[in-house]
DNA sequence: CGGGCCCTTGAGGGACTTCAAGCATCGTGG
DNA sequence: CCACGATGCTTGAAGTCCCTCAAGGGCCCG
């Protein structure tokens, strides 16, 4: 694979040094394969930080009723339980959807990192600022219907896999159920294959051979009314951004003194 | 003698000094109040911080549609437009939904802030994981039936208002109209009026004065699958989950779910 | 060949929406 | 003082979206 996805995203969180990125690619070392379904139990082995370096996996609840609301996907690159086991997020769960790849890192380890290096602990801070734009866009997201729903999802999946080279143009791989799928939807299954085949039937996607390709991205975005700023992988803004929040560590700001 | 709510909620999210207080009590001076509708413009004035101290506010976005899909309340103590503003959340606006009094803080002091003292950065920080947490917490709201949406609704407003004191053990004022709140949970005002009416049939709450009451409380949680576990509030465990990212050699279990 | 697993399809029902109208309350101005 | 519009709450009725239940079929693997 071509670049380190945990680096290249961090590397869209602000600027490392040399020397954390070295650091930080020591931390992804040793990663083992997961079958597919298998728990990245949160509450059992809290002192490791999952870090997923391929295939799909998620963060869920599952209510009352027995039926399971994904609340996130966790994409290559991404860390998984860091804070969702802990104080936070007792009562998610988390699990492979595909066979993936993972390191599991002993939490001690990153916490480590996050105090040595100030451009680490800013990186994923600015990762969990992403993580709370998305998951405020899926609340907005349920408010649409089924349809236009999934098609942001696929529009947020496309964006997302992009930025870590693991999506072409108009398509990526895609080796999850559509039973999966439907409680990322949240949706029942069997209207999420209905809701499938409309979206197949007016040309706007196509999906097989666990690939999806989207023919015209512009006109499937134009439908799932997705606009990619909630995601700050964009440009430049957020170099500003960053050096709004927190100026550079060699400058110690005075505080006012009158 | 109720103490200022947004240090109420910071010392929740970690031990600050009294330095650290103290330059925080130094923000919260110069309150003045807003009308209902008011937009707390993300914005335009991205140079300033809003924090609330009274009154009820909403982060929200407009649909293509029209509709409005609030994301999440903004209550008083709450921070807004400080990521919001800024590369995050450009699409998201925020607005009063009552009288608010609100104190506009110049981004520069609050960076300044962070930068001089760990614990403020740390209490921050904090904050942004439980907005994190409760809005994933919305999104597995999304799938429930309309009832129960709504009484989990209130029941996270009790619990987050009891916090800041300006919740009894079975009540708050509620001086938000039907319309704002079918916003918040998702559904029509239409719905939500008749939704409305079935839990005052069924004693599970009443609603009249503005104000909110609960007759029993412990029930509404139980009707509304309500565990406040990802509201993080809750007793001594923030300590220990703070230690924990800090590492500490003793770990409290949860064993229990209330 | 049999048994999973997944996708697909049909049919009926329930939850929620939209449109539309009827009231109550309240501040404002005649 | 009452008329007045503005705002918000309530109710009815029709329709749509989505759910559940149920069954059939393709595919892989033992």
């Amino acid at each position: 694979m071509s670049r380190n996805p945990f680096l290249q995203k961090l590397e869209r969180a602000g600027r490392l040094t040399d020397e954390e990125q070295t650091a930080l690619q020591a931390l992804t070392l040793g990663a083992h394969a997961l079958p597919p379904r298998h728990d990245l139990a949160a509450g059992e082995a809290a002192d490791r930080v999952h870090l997923v370096m391929s295939g799909y996996a998620c963060r869920y609840k599952t209510l009352e009723t027995g039926s399971r609301r994904i609340v996130s996907f966790v994409l290559p690159g991404d860390l998984c339980t860091l804070h969702d086991a802990g104080p936070f997020g007792r009562d998610l769960q988390a699990s492979t959807l595909t066979r993936c790849t993972v390191v599991e890192i002993p939490r001690h380890k990153l916490v480590a990192l996050i105090a040595s290096y100030p451009g680490i602990g800013r990186a994923l801070w600015w990762v969990t600022l992403r993580e709370l734009s998305r998951a405020r866009e899926w609340i907005v997201n349920g408010v649409r219907s089924a349809d236009k729903r999934l098609a942001h999802l696929f529009c947020e999946l496309l964006t997302c896999l992009q930025v870590i080279d693991l999506a072409d143009g108009n398509g990526f791989a895609f080796p999850v159920s559509q039973a999966d799928l439907a409680d990322a939807v949240g949706i029942s299954p069997v209207h999420l294959n209905r809701v499938l085949q409309a979206l197949r039937g007016e040309g706007l996607l196509s999906w097989s051979n666990q690939r999806l390709i989207i023919p015209d991205v512009d006109h499937l975005k134009a439908f799932a009314e997705f606009d990619p700023a909630y995601l700050c992988f964009d440009g430049f803004e957020h170099r500003a951004a960053i050096d709004r929040v927190q100026p550079a560590p060699e400058r110690r700001v005075r505080l006012a003194a009158g």
